[in-house]
RNA sequence: GCCGAAGUGGUGGAAUUGGUAGACACGCUAGACUUAGGAUCUAGUGCCGCAAGGUGUGAAGGUUCAAAUCCUUUCUUCGGCACCA
């Protein structure tokens, strides 16, 4: 007998016995349940990294154990094969996005078969390829028939040196990553999804999406995002025109003491125009706009501001507000402008005192007074109206109805809600995408390409900028087409290409028949397996991925193209595999096998300085804190390092990696290989006891017991929430158990029914570790001597009346602490419990002569007596 | 800054939803076996204490017969923040 698992040889073996029986190839069939379980398709980045590893194997094991339950499963895998990090690749190592893309494709193919992931792998796709990206151009081309999309100029962060648009991750402290230059903005004209029609349907199913962890739906709807207020107008004096400005108070009106337009609202140089503070206004906002300008970044600038010259009628009481702006205030949000309310409104009050402007209190706290001179901050909570004329005296919460009225009669203003949510803008100034189909020509303008056209062909015999700008504009042949209404010969094609984000937002509708050409998905495989009825993926893509996909699943609904608005029946967001980071002082990060640890400190192996160990983060290339899983593989095989990741840690946590518990790992499937390998050799051709506790005794029956509530718990823990850790230790509770017995003892040698009951116990062992090691335990089952694939198995059924047996541990406390434990039957009542518990001498102890205040028995559990 | 999480032994993590804190595993200690061991098996292992006992779930309060679990305040770490995917 081999005393070790030997995952070289097995493991091949199993997968080449896998392919060549086309185990996990589906076929649609109504006779079964379907089961559609979908894991986050990865990028083609170069390599499988241990998030892939950890994704794929709870998607894996999910599908393995359904099928045992009888599912049909879809299990597909494929390449978010469009993006950035292609054309930076290609760049720095001069070759070809394409080129770069498909060898990745290739190699980490490879490692995804190595680690035995049961996909079909004639479902898979890839992104990059014109069969996929023709479908989302038609798309497109619907959605701009139905005014799904729309055009509008837009800020990018903007390199002037290299001539190019930037990411926001290509923009590092306000510089361009590649030259170093400041960052400025610049307007361009896009294209953008209107998802903020569907702002209200998307919020209210956040609710009714039952399989989904809080936490996201949570999320999902702080991103949407709903406020409901008013949208009140201002006069500007001296215009005709009036400044409109949504709030959610505007029981606070007669506070407001100063207006703030975003520095690029329309009004803003409109009006400033001839007055004294024109150069002033037109220098600040031109600052403003050359800082990045997403929202994190700017919680950090200072507030600050410029008087625009010109004053407003606040129309509560037709007083005189002077107007600024700000760069607080977003254009993106609500109408790009503030009314100011320094005295309830933490951000106005600071601004208020920094520039010195009026601070008017107009609610009073019920439980103190403020004062405009001493207050420290601004007051936002609930109060009494004051200084507000008519509503003096009334409760704010009251206010914000009966001054919206008030506005509402008097034609000032009116209820409104507002989202946070913006416009999807999908255009990207890039090469590696889907290119937009649409031309602009002299005379007809804006110009859809015809649908016959399609695929619009991203051309591939094309050289890269060494500026990361987007070559197209260069490559007249895609560049220069006819316009395809008049037939004019100098029309010019969008030379942007989409977010990749668009090409996610739907790709689990193509892998229910992947080589579709007759549509952008087969509606009949669409209806039987979608939607998908578990998704996993990485919690980092909580918001923007699953958002854009519900917006493009309503899309659809309303093209009459599916019939159904929600893609992810359950969802698992499972946490990222982290590891701390090495800092080397000479050569910055460093990969965990350029360090060396010596005498307790950790050394860079170049130049020999001390490694600073930093905090533990998620695993990325760029801070080169990661784990190869090639490494793992050689050293390991799939299933321990399969093991690993789901023995570690529960699916949704972060998980830390550990070179020790790899380690851990390997011991038990050696253990159980050797337990079940011995067993063998010893019973052979006996028949595994199935039937009821009641005809057992002794260890056959305390063993048969233990085994059965292992099948339970396994899979309760499957079921209930994947928590894989667990299940994994009931099975190694169960080999422990089996390895305390001494089977060479004349007893046990002796005793048929222990001999059966291990059989059991043995056959279970496998079937329960199947879906988590599956080469193993089909080698093992193989050796125990049956004839079919393990795969093709029912999962185990437990026997009800062998999960317990009667007798019960009780634990005795006095005054909440444990004094005393006994063994008692699960039938006694509480009265004889109490008894024998008062009877226990180490209870005695503690009770004497006190009194008995109050005895709580908890059934089968424990007893409290309180003197 | 805003939004969302997570803090339990030396380490990763368990605790049928308020009822024995530390399952299982790593590490460590001791022993057995072996030519050898970084293989394997057995036992022990939260902390303080010789012991009796005390104490203990980031910190501080509170509710309860009983709190890792519920409430309030607070600290630390991680993720997302719309052009990384």
């Amino acid at each position: 007998m081999e005393k070790h698992y030997n995952h070289k040889e097995i493991e091949q073996w199993w997968q080449n016995f896998w392919e060549k029986n086309q185990t996990f190839k589906v076929i649609e069939d109504n006779t079964k349940k379907k089961y559609y379980l979908l894991e986050m398709f990865p990028y083609p980045s170069g390599n499988i990294h241990m998030g892939h590893v950890r994704n794929y194997t709870i998607g894996d094991v999910i599908v393995r154990y359904k099928r045992m339950k009888g599912f049909n499963v879809l299990h597909p895998m494929g390449w978010d094969a469009f993006g950035m990090p292609a054309e930076n690749a290609a760049i720095n190592n001069n070759t070809h996005p394409a080129k770069w893309t498909y060898e990745n494709i290739k190699i980490m193919r490879d490692q995804l078969k190595k680690l035995g992931f049961s996909y079909d792998w004639a479902r898979e796709l890839a992104t990059c390829k014109p069969e996929y990206y023709k479908w989302e151009q038609w798309l497109f081309l619907k959605m701009l028939e139905k005014d799904m999309v729309y055009r509008k100029k837009s800020y990018v962060n903007w390199c002037e040196h290299c001539q190019t648009v930037l990411a926001n991750e290509q923009v590092e402290s306000d510089m361009c990553w590649r030259c170093g230059n400041m960052v400025q903005q610049k307007k361009l004209w896009q294209w953008f999804f209107r998802i903020t029609d569907y702002a209200e349907d998307l919020l209210s199913y956040c609710d009714k999406l039952s399989g989904w962890p809080d936490n996201v739906t949570l999320m999902q709807k702080n991103w949407i995002g709903k406020s409901t207020g008013s949208k009140i107008k201002f006069k500007i004096v001296g215009h005709d025109e009036y400044i409109s400005v949504f709030t959610t108070r505007p029981d606070t009106l007669f506070g407001s003491t100063f207006m703030c337009l975003a520095p690029e609202h329309p009004f803003v140089e409109s009006l400033s125009k001839g007055t004294s503070q024109e150069k002033k206004v037109a220098e600040f906002v031109q600052k403003i706009l050359n800082q990045k300008r997403s929202k994190n970044a700017l919680e950090k600038y200072e507030k600050q501001g410029v008087f625009t010259g010109v004053w407003c009628i606040n129309p509560s009481n037709n007083k005189k507000i002077p107007v600024y702006t700000a760069n607080f205030a977003l254009m993106e949000y609500g109408t790009g402008a503030v009314m100011s309310v320094p005295a309830h409104d933490q951000r106005d009050f600071e601004f208020a005192k920094k520039y010195n402007l009026d601070i008017k209190i107009v609610i009073q706290p019920h439980n103190k007074v403020l004062d405009v001179n001493t207050m420290p901050e601004a007051y936002a909570g609930d109060g009494v109206l004051v200084n507000s004329g008519q509503f003096n005296g009334m409760e704010n919460k009251l206010a914000i109805e009966e001054i919206t009225t008030w506005l509402e009669k008097n034609n000032k203003g009116k209820k409104a809600i507002n989202f946070k949510l913006r416009d999807w803008g999908i255009s990207r100034q890039r090469y590696w995408g889907t290119p937009i189909p649409v031309v602009y020509c002299p005379d007809c303008k804006v110009v859809p390409v015809l649908e016959k056209d399609l695929p619009l062909i991203l051309p591939e015999d094309i050289d890269l900028l060494d500026n990361g700008g987007s070559p197209l504009a260069e490559f007249d042949s895609f560049f220069k087409t006819f316009c395809p209404r008049c037939g004019r010969d100098d029309a010019k094609r969008d030379t942007d290409t989409m977010d990749t984000f668009v090409e996610s937002s739907w790709y689990f509708l193509r892998y229910c028949n992947p080589h579709y050409d007759k549509g952008m998905f087969d509606s009949e495989a669409v209806k039987y397996w979608m939607p998908v009825d578990q998704y996993i993926g990485g919690v980092e893509h909580a918001i923007l991925h699953l958002l854009y996909s519900r917006y493009f699943m309503r899309v659809l609904q309303t093209l009459e193209l599916i019939d159904f608005k929600e893609p992810f029946t359950r969802l698992l967001t499972q946490g990222m595999v982290c590891k701390e980071t090495l800092t080397c002082p000479e050569h910055g990060y460093v990969f965990p096998e350029e360090a060396e640890i010596l005498d307790g400190k950790t050394l860079c192996k170049k130049c020999r300085k001390t490694v600073e160990v930093g905090n533990v983060v998620k695993m990325s290339k760029s801070k080169k804190n990661v784990v190869d899983p090639n490494i793992l593989l050689e050293k390991y095989g799939a299933d321990i390092t399969r093991l690993f990741c789901l023995f570690t840690a529960p699916p949704e946590k972060d998980l830390e990696w550990n070179d020790d518990s790899v380690e851990g790992c390997s011991r038990f499937i050696n253990r159980v290989w050797r337990l079940v390998l011995q067993s063998t050799e010893k019973s052979e051709n006996i028949v595994p006891y199935t039937g009821s506790s009641k005809n057992l005794s002794g260890n056959a029956k305390k063993l048969y017991i233990k085994a059965n509530q292992t099948i339970k718990k396994v899979t309760n823990d499957i079921e209930t929430n994947f928590h894989f850790n667990t299940a994994i230790s009931a099975v190694m509770e169960l080999v422990n158990t089996m390895y305390g017995i001494d089977f060479d003892s004349s007893h046990i040698k002796n005793d048929t029914d222990m001999k059966k009951v291990t059989a059991f116990c043995i056959e279970n062992i496998v079937l329960l570790l199947s879906p988590l090691v599956p080469h193993f335990a089909e080698e093992l089952w193989k050796r125990i001597g049956k004839k079919s694939s393990v795969i093709e198995q029912p999962w185990p059924k437990y026997v009800k009346d062998a999960l317990a047996t009667s007798d019960v541990l009780i634990v005795v406390q006095v005054n909440g602490k444990i004094r005393s434990k006994f063994i008692i039957d699960s039938q006694i009542d509480d009265e004889a419990i109490k008894e024998r518990a008062i009877k226990e001498k180490a209870i005695q102890k503690y009770i004497k002569d006190k009194e008995i205040k109050k005895v709580i028995v908890v059934k089968n559990k424990l007893i409290n007596i309180v003197v």
